[in-house]
DNA sequence: TGTTAGCACTCTCCTATATTGAGTGCTAAC
DNA sequence: GTTAGCACTCAATATAGGAGAGTGCTAACA
């Protein structure tokens, strides 16, 4: 499973004239372009062995060599040089985004936005739920008979709102003590204070009001289940379709069947590693057959050191993986960053 | 420029058949398909008449003849038979996601995706405002230092949220204040009435709190100027692939191009015709020359007799008019019938 | 034993050249 | 005014012949 240096050069090279290029690649061209002080021939059996290996394939007898997912997989984890990815531009453009709205799901549409733009391959942002947001607001609005609207704010700036039914007995009026209680109560809490430790105690405040006590239950295990939804934001579609694998109509098709659902998608995301650090799948590395063509790069962004979302570049098997992971590593680190500065913004 | 009737009726299956075929048709074909009593040399004379007049034309000189943008808008006026277009199915649809989650956005994104799945063309719906709608509540909450969020709701269950700046002075509390005031004032009227005469009344009032006065002012304006933005709801890109015109790939990029910039679709459909009823645009009748090769069939919904947005399907010049048409009107009007729905739950 | 030059072979891609067939326009007869 | 007939046009399809890229194998060489 080991390979000499010859052919870990050979390899690389095969790689990355293929990532350049898109053309399979030949003895001859890599003999000529990449000086490895050796022959065609020579360069010949090694083929010979890397493609009996697993490692490159050949479309037919008198192409050129490809790489595999396996040889992809081998380029990228032990082969690849890494990259530093550093555009003062995007940095700009990401705080531009979030001094105009100071909103982080703007933030983070554009973000996708971004990563499109950058690479030309289709970007995507996946927010995986506020779990480390802090508590600021809640408001039930009465919204006419049986109906009440439960808004909340989290510091983050992120405002969720859910219509729920309540029992007809509840006037506007128990919805605006029942909102200070909780509002006060609540003030600052982290999501998984409140799961873990508050609803008890709050259960005994509202106890002494007695017919509002069951809904306030209810109202807050609602509410906050609110949190648990994945929020996925996708850069242009547009940009990817620049690579020239895309010449072929079934491959858009199937792309955007998958890319329009929004669940398939997330549970594509979720089921890619889920470490840190930027983390690569490669084409039948994912269990949807649809992205045998695709590979995945996908980094972690972060809330006061907890991961609070995904980012990803989805492109063909052939994409730049050097420039990905650095692109991604950048973007990860700056929409941390972004989002911390929106936090400091906000005091405490 | 009026056609005598033998015309009306070459044009009329010259249409049709190149919208059922998406193939050139050729004098024979008209000829045997479509029983006019005359013979293919008499059709191939009165097909000469019409090139001349401009409602048809030629791709290649050995081959049929296919509908011009002219043809097409005399087909729409004069020719085309109205279709019914009834689904229960599509009915409970949009019920069902109306009842489930009680929101018009959410109703209004499924209504996008209904209308590319039953049409295979692209479906798009946009809110032009909700002019209409009645405030609800709202709410201002303090998110440190110098920072307010305004949360506005209408009782369509539309919510608004943006974060404005405030003067340091301003204390929690005095938000408190002033949203109180603001929803004791506002309670039930519609944005109308609040633009007009209310701002005045309100100035009255918070007069009395001196330091705050100047900022409420700010709040309601900034806060109102919310409701003017458009909102734009996409159906699936992927059903109108399955059209034959998309084998070619530029043309998916410049649909997408466009598809994907929100702004520029919103500034096409409000281009487009702004009066009542399902209205039409054929290919170079719309400004933005990506659009040569695309028709846009447009409708209008309501709440309370007033528009409040529209519907659009997006296809190819030869698309089903006739049907589109239908199917515009059937869900203009179930859109307006769940909201209104919608509204009426809600009471005044 | 590893490397290399050389060569026959394979297979795609490109180009040039028929061949086909749908459809037209025109003419002359009805 | 209508129609049958026919020559003509032109895209689409098929066919054949290179050209070129690349391989695998063999035999010679260091």
């Amino acid at each position: 499973m080991t390979l000499d240096a010859r052919k870990k050069n050979v390899l690389m090279a095969i790689v990355q004239d293929y990532i350049a290029t898109a053309e399979p690649v030949g003895s001859r061209t890599i003999a000529r372009k990449y000086k490895l002080g050796v022959s065609s021939a020579t360069i010949r059996n090694e083929m010979a062995d890397l493609e009996e290996m697993g490692y490159i394939e050949q479309p037919h007898t008198s192409a050129g060599r490809v790489p595999s997912d396996q040889g992809y997989r081998y380029y990228v984890d032990h082969l690849m040089k890494r990259e530093e990815f550093n555009s003062e531009e995007a940095k700009l453009v990401l705080n531009g985004y979030l001094t105009k709205k100071r909103e982080v799901g703007h933030v983070l549409r554009n973000a996708g936005q971004l990563l499109s733009q950058i690479t030309n391959y289709t970007g995507v942002v996946m927010t995986t739920g506020l779990g480390g947001g802090r508590f600021k607001h809640i408001q039930l609005v009465h919204m006419g008979r049986r109906q009440s609207m439960v808004v909340m704010v989290t510091d983050a700036g992120v405002v969720h709102h859910q219509i729920i039914d309540i029992p007809e007995s509840i006037q506007a009026a128990d919805l605006e003590t029942i909102s200070s209680v909780l509002n006060h109560k609540l003030q600052g809490k982290t999501i998984e204070n409140i799961r873990l430790t508050l609803i008890k105690e709050i259960y005994f405040e509202l106890a002494k009001q007695k017919n509002i006590l069951d809904m306030a239950i209810d109202i807050i295990q609602e509410g906050l289940s609110l949190e648990t939804g994945e929020k996925i934001y996708l850069g242009s579609i547009f940009n990817i379709l620049n690579q020239p694998e895309f010449h072929n109509i079934e491959k858009v098709k199937v792309l955007l069947s998958l890319l329009e659902n929004e669940h398939e998608l997330a549970n594509i995301m979720t089921d890619v590693f889920q470490g840190e650090g930027v983390t690569v799948r490669i084409g039948e590395e994912m269990e949807d057959g649809r992205l045998k063509d695709y590979s995945l790069v996908m980094g972690t962004y972060h809330m006061e050191g907890k991961p609070v979302g995904r980012i990803g570049l989805l492109g063909p098997t052939r994409m730049d993986y050097a420039r990905s992971f650095a692109v991604v590593e950048y973007m990860t680190d700056n929409i941390s960053l972004v989002i911390e500065r929106l936090m400091r913004w906000r005091g405490k």
